[in-house]
DNA sequence: CGGTTGATTGAGGCTGCTCAAAAGGTGTGG
DNA sequence: CCACACCTTTTGAGCAGCCTCAATCAACCG
């Protein structure tokens, strides 16, 4: 909890770290130095909290900023003037609205507030200036990309190649591994994911009739609960059997440190 | 054909940076100075042909090298025990096995030739060592990895909202814009796309026998010919309007030089 | 010529969609 | 406190897009 102050020059004692997620994402992917840490947490400071359906960058947008979401649930998505609606990836705290080297282009879909949601909008020219004195961030923030291609490789398998139940029960166990990992989980495994069933199928290419279809297989099997906006995976091995789901794109084994 | 052993201090007639597929393409993406490009040729000169079908990089490899396609096509896909198979990405010539700064983590997909394809090894200490003299290129290189990942969003939302002809519709005319900019296509807009409709069908998440009907609906409203691993699309603008496809995703406007 | 691979066609069936309506929850205003 | 609007979940009936299985045809190749 308390910052760990170990003076370089001598790191504030109002930083702590450790309590920010996008900072300890970038550590869990490759290792900060106090210097770069406290560099970061320049950045963060100006966050602020959005509401759920807040729309955080609109598709089309090139502002010269992008955003980092430090607590909530947001997603990308596309939407097509008929109604379709497609998500595209969800983003949990720590993950950026943009990839670097990318944030001078105009975006191509819409990052909304799946959540409330705090949010801190970073100026390019200032994250640039501060990724130039401190390399560490930058190699940090491109295994960040390299890890958020994987996930949407993924997608594209789950949903050319599965079934409906498949496909449900692969984004259920995604999603309960990267909660995991910015410890959102509770003691039982269950966790906060107050998503609707059209927003589940909007991610999954289904409608949210059959999403609430499949869903009541799952439960009738004993499976998963999901009531409230709360997911509680009753029966991983089960479940991870049915999707097929591999965790290993989910972590950066090889760069930097394992989680 | 000849190496080129070029020093770096006077950028040798030896050395046709615009008949190399990378080259061209990270030019592209941001501008090299003479040294990067030579720099970069010296990482090239050792290809070779491999034949349609061949295994470029496995899945699980981890051997501490990426492969540049310097002509012909392949694909990265992933196979089910059951025999499933999705093709989740389409590799152009100058298109990377994999994006920098994930070199080192085991790969979660195979990478395979469709065509006969000119294929280069490099190994990672010295694709590192080269960036670390020449940051230009580790800045295309960056730059390669977001115009990539734009493209996989551009495959969710395919698979997610479209349905067959549309799919189908939108993937030809990414083909073939991406043809256009590797400067592939033929006078008359057609060019070569020796996919057959099983591979078709295991990149747009159909079987084959789906492809072909689809196929015929769009041969029978004369939009495009596909004979002979030929497609010539005869009416872009109805295609573009049926797929919904905006360019846009393709190409890198904002940063470094637009095409 | 037989063997193999890919394209094509047909019949039938299942998955997932559409349309519709009812039930449960929540917030707002009277 | 109730009435009302609105959203989400749930359920049902019918349909259609796409799949499965199977067979035929064409091209290529040793």
């Amino acid at each position: 909890m308390s910052p760990a102050g170990a003076p370089l020059t001598h790191p504030t004692r109002e930083m702590p770290a450790n309590s920010n997620a996008l900072i300890r994402r970038l550590q869990s992917l490759s290792r900060l130095t106090p210097t770069e840490r406290s560099a970061l947490w320049e950045l963060l400071h100006a966050w602020e909290w959005v509401p759920a359906g807040a729309v955080i960058e609109r598709e089309g947008d090139c502002s010269g900023a992008i955003h980092a979401l430090l607590a909530g649930l947001a997603c990308r998505h596309k939407d097509f003037r008929d109604g379709r609606r497609q998500i595209i990836a969800i983003l949990f705290p720590g993950d950026l609205s943009r990839n670097l080297g990318g944030a001078a282009r105009p975006t191509d879909h819409h990052v909304r507030a799946l959540t409330r949601a705090k949010v801190v909008r970073i100026a390019l020219h200032h994250l640039e200036a501060v990724i130039e004195a401190n390399p560490g961030i930058e190699r940090a923030l491109h295994t960040a990309t390299i890890v958020e291609g994987a996930v949407l490789r993924a997608w594209i398998v789950n949903l050319g190649q599965r079934q409906a139940h498949e496909r449900l029960a692969h984004l259920f166990c995604e999603i309960a591994h990267r909660m995991a990992n910015c410890d959102l989980s509770r003691p039982d495994g269950s966790f906060e994911l107050p998503l609707t069933q059209k927003e589940l199928g909007a991610a999954l290419g289904l409608t949210s009739v059959h999403v609430n279809r499949v869903l009541q297989k799952l439960r009738a099997e004993a499976l998963v609960e999901f009531d409230n906006g709360v997911l509680r995976i009753r029966e991983m091995e089960r479940l991870r059997g049915i999707a097929n789901f591999d965790p290993a794109y989910l972590s950066n084994w090889g760069h930097g440190q394992a989680p």
